[in-house]
DNA sequence: ACTGGATCCTGATCGC
DNA sequence: TGCGATCAGGATCCAG
């Protein structure tokens, strides 16, 4: 469900409903464990404490309440959404939180790919080391990242979607990019030249921040805090469209798997050369 | 050091 | 209709 765009969205929704200074005042646990133990105890231990902020690095929710950070992965299926008092509860609610006795946020992940986990702020360089480079942020040298990609022997669609070097884009945007930058997916990221890297890199943000507009990518079960689908779908030009016509050439789109994960693309558009 | 396959889990879909 | 196989937006671990 959720790369870069759809966490961005989430993690916006949650920030402008719960001001800084809120508090939690309750939690609830309908079971023990998602990908991980839920650390109940570190979560209690959260109660009462002013929050700073709610802000996104990578494809992770960070809740920042100064001495300690609650972080949030939603995984493949995970998602946020505010509840009214006396809400019901489905099948995939796992937890939910209360803040300053009114508003309810609950955790739903049907594949329970999602985690929580809460670190002391100190520990937050060291817990995401190795993690690569924002493509939104204004400070991201593409300079560096293109030395680094250049040196892989990948091929680019694998490279995109590897965390360690660029955060935030995952399978869907990855087809989607290469794409519109007329890149073969198998491609080996040393053969790419310099300016394609940038046209890449260029692309990357524009499709991201496209997709952010756009509310997201909903292809089955993505939805916002107030449970709405994105319609960024709507905007595909190759995930999910196998078989089906190209809008630029009218060539039948092809999907392969790569590393386990599909890809598609237009064999047409997306020359090996 | 890189690369990709297997893995965690449930649900939807497809072919027989 | 029913059943098993396959696949799904992520990230980690492990073997080659």
């Amino acid at each position: 469900m959720p790369e870069l765009p759809e966490v961005e969205i989430i993690c916006r929704n949650l920030s402008s409903r719960i001001r800084p200074a809120s508090t939690i005042t309750d939690w609830q646990f309908f079971r023990p464990d998602l990908r991980f133990k839920i650390p109940k105890r570190a979560l209690h231990n959260l109660l009462g404490c002013p929050l700073i902020e709610i802000k996104r690095r990578a494809k992770y929710i960070l809740f920042d309440f100064g001495e300690h950070i609650l972080i949030s992965h939603l995984g493949m299926t995970g998602s946020w959404r505010q509840v009214e008092a006396g809400w019901e509860r489905k099948k995939h609610d796992h937890l939910a939180f209360t803040i300053s006795n009114k508003a309810i946020y609950v955790f739903a992940d049907p594949r329970r790919f999602g985690f929580i986990e809460v670190i002391r702020s100190a520990e937050l360089g060291s817990r995401f080391i190795g993690l690569g480079v924002e493509p939104l942020d204004k400070s991201t040298d593409f300079i560096k990242l293109q030395a680094a990609f250049k040196r892989l022997n990948a091929p680019i669609k694998n490279a995109l979607m590897n965390q360690k070097l660029l955060v935030g884009v995952g399978n869907i945007y990855a087809s989607e990019v290469l794409f519109r930058t007329g890149i073969n997916p198998l491609k080996k990221c040393a053969k790419i030249t310099a300016v394609q890297y940038q046209t890449l890199f260029k692309e990357i943000c524009i499709v991201l921040r496209e997709a952010i507009e756009a509310g997201g990518s909903s292809i089955s079960d993505y939805r916002n805090v107030d449970g709405e689908k994105g319609i960024f779908q709507q905007f595909f030009f190759v995930y999910d469209r196998a078989g089906e016509t190209c809008h630029r050439c009218h060539s039948n789109i092809k999907s392969v798997l790569q590393a386990g994960r599909s890809t598609f693309w237009c064999p047409s558009c997306q020359k090996k050369s």
